[in-house]
RNA sequence: GCGCUCUUAGCUCAGCUGGAUAGAGCAUCGGUUUUCUAAACCGAGGGUCGGAGGUUCGAAUCCUCCAGAGCGCGCCA
């Protein structure tokens, strides 16, 4: 439990036992009450909107009921020092001695838990998914990382979360991929030239594929394409997704699943899928509307399978059959999330590119459908990266095979700042990703601002010829902190908040910029016994007061738990 | 034509289950080092929260309309 829920239950309890003293009407709301950290200008470490919530109820004044409310809490909260109205009516609270260091031990004691919420529910990700026709470019990156953290994130807070891979080994683009190769095997053995056709991938990792495939099997009877086929499939496909877990691996992501779409057609699990919403009346034979956008060639007005998914809110109902009657995309997609219900986990999600926000409907109308609105699809969007490099934006293709790969990204930058960089940034909103500020070594890179913190922590310990690992506590009576540890520490407190938020609203962008903030202060910390002997930290080799030693302790149990869950590096000495 | 996302300081962005004087960083200008990492710190200026209405004690935050930017709108995957 936080300090804040905790806090929050000691006043929700004096007002149900305590109304005797208050005589409000009502009672209600309750759960409306919020306590917050205040804006830092006022000096409090809690603040409370209960005047506000109560107020309305009971139609009386706010401040004049935070006034009584005011005495109340200083007569009867015994962990309330000073408590202050301010503004429309809000509580501003001091929390007292024993109440802090009581809070503070129970963090030290904590440590690498601390800030975990323990909400207990199941979580099946799905993220990346990248076509396995080539390597992942940078756009894959940020979904890459973004899913991962997430995981870290809701595994953090005590969730069991399973990490997947939905491999779209089936289709068209599959056999356009394979032809590829096929002619770059041509080009190898026979100097064929690659014909220049559109529906080839022309990128030259096909070759690279083309040379492995042909240095595993020297003696390939290459002559026929069609006989050859589901073997160099295999065979192509293996290739690439190598390089693809390879990216993966080189920015420290592992899934624990991969599914392949082939499969889900090789066990004619679509069948399954269509005739369990056919039952439910959710698909019928039809026919649909011409499409609104750009003409389509391939558009024909033909009778078959449709999903209603308009009645679970989508602009238009979706086709599950060709115009030859073999499944969509779409109606293996819908088995593959069958599936995922099946296997009974409370939330599923996936992290999809901007480029995919118009497939989101149909899909979670067809897990409402299939889970009979039991389960909901979150479906998460990583807008676009855009690349800059001495001043110059790069493009992104994969089709015209000039796009920049996650390969080209890694040469260049390490994945730490990559990480901590991709998330540094709501996923709603584009990324300007600079490869040269990655690179810096100043605090206008947070990445290295934020390790540089817990550097100069080790660096301080060292000089203390001890380290984070002796526990500590606070046990004397009395205990006092200064204004700077007084900031510090409420940030601290806020840590648990922060997971609790952005593990509601997957807002991952809330981790690295609230490490930010703590480093931030505490740069500001230790840079203070620079203007000021009395706040030096050290005096003959030893350390000045007790209090210190928490409160880096303090910063550095927060900024190793939330690095952990980015999965940045933290260097003891930079 | 439709859907999703965005519009907040010169630039890049936080803040959005309605609350206190709207915050950071960069850039600009001015300071700080015999002492634990100056790879850092401190200070100053800079805002009609895209526009117009509405809801209410209170709106950057919620609703409606309008404008601009991006992504998408096949029975491709």
């Amino acid at each position: 439990m936080n300090i804040f829920e905790h806090h929050l239950k000691e006043i929700q309890n004096l007002i149900l036992t305590k109304n005797d003293i208050l005589k409000l009407e009502k009672i209600e709301n309750l759960d409306k009450i919020n306590l917050e950290v205040p804006p830092e200008q006022f000096n409090f470490d809690l603040s409370c909107n209960i005047a506000m919530i109560l107020g309305k109820s009971n139609k009386l004044n706010p401040k004049k009921l935070a006034e009584k409310l005011r005495e109340l809490f200083l007569d009867q909260i015994k962990n309330f020092s000073n408590v202050e109205v301010a503004g429309p009516g809000f509580l501003n609270i001091k929390l007292s001695k024993s109440a802090l260091k009581e809070n503070i031990n129970s963090i030290l004691k904590n440590n690498e838990n601390y800030g975990s919420n323990k909400t207990n529910e199941t979580y099946n990700i799905e993220f990346v998914s990248a076509n396995p026709t080539g390597p992942m470019h940078v756009g894959h990156c940020r979904g890459a990382i973004y899913g991962d953290v997430l995981a870290n994130l809701l595994t953090f807070n005590g969730n069991k979360v399973v990490k997947e891979y939905y491999i779209n080994d089936y289709g068209s683009q599959i056999k356009n991929f394979v032809e590829s190769v096929y002619f770059r095997i041509l080009e190898i053995k026979f100097k064929k030239p690659f014909p220049k056709k559109d529906n080839l991938y022309p990128g030259l990792y096909i070759k690279d594929i083309a040379v492995k495939i042909l240095n595993k099997n020297d003696n390939l009877d290459i002559k026929d394409f069609e006989k050859n086929f589901e073997y160099l499939k295999k065979k192509s496909l293996e290739e690439s997704m190598q390089l693809i877990k390879n990216d993966l691996k080189l920015l420290g992501i592992k899934h624990d699943n991969f599914f392949s779409e082939t499969e889900i057609v090789n066990k004619d699990l679509v069948s399954k899928a269509i005739n369990n919403l056919k039952k439910k009346k959710y698909v019928e034979k039809g026919f649909l509307q011409p499409p609104k956008g750009e003409k389509n060639d391939n558009w024909k007005k033909v009778e078959r399978l449709i999903f209603k998914s308009t009645l679970f809110g989508d602009d238009s109902d979706r086709a599950l059959q060709k115009n030859d009657g073999s499944w969509t995309y779409f109606a293996n997609d819908v088995a593959y999330h069958m599936d995922k219900v099946n296997r009974g986990y409370n939330n599923l999600v996936n992290i999809l590119g901007a480029d995919h926000t118009g497939y989101i409907k149909r899909i979670t109308a067809a897990v409402s459908a299939l889970s009979e609105k039991k389960i909901k699809l979150n479906c998460k969007v990583c807008q676009l990266v855009k690349l800059f490099k001495n001043g110059e934006p790069f493009k992104m293709s994969k089709r015209a095979g000039d796009f920049i790969s996650a390969q080209d990204l890694l040469s260049e930058v390490d994945k730490d700042p990559i990480r901590f960089m991709m998330l540094n940034r709501s996923n709603d909103v584009e990324i300007d990703f600079d490869f040269d500020k990655v690179k810096e070594k100043t605090k206008d890179n947070p990445v290295f601002y934020v390790q540089y913190a817990y550097a100069r922590i080790n660096s301080l310990l060292g000089a203390l010829n001890t380290s984070l690992v002796k526990k500590i506590e606070i046990n004397e009576i009395d205990f006092n902190l200064n204004e700077m540890e007084e900031k510090i520490i409420r940030k601290v407190f806020e840590w648990p908040k922060i997971i609790e938020s952005a593990s509601r609203k997957f807002d991952l962008h809330k981790i690295p910029f609230y490490l930010y903030e703590l480093s931030t202060l505490f740069h500001a910390y230790w840079s203070k016994g620079n203007e000021d002997k009395r706040y030096k930290f050290i005096e003959n080799q030893k350390i000045k007061r007790k209090e210190i030693l928490a409160i880096i302790n303090l910063v550095a149990i927060v900024i190793k738990n939330g690095m952990r869950i980015l999965d940045v590096s933290l260097p003891k000495k930079m």
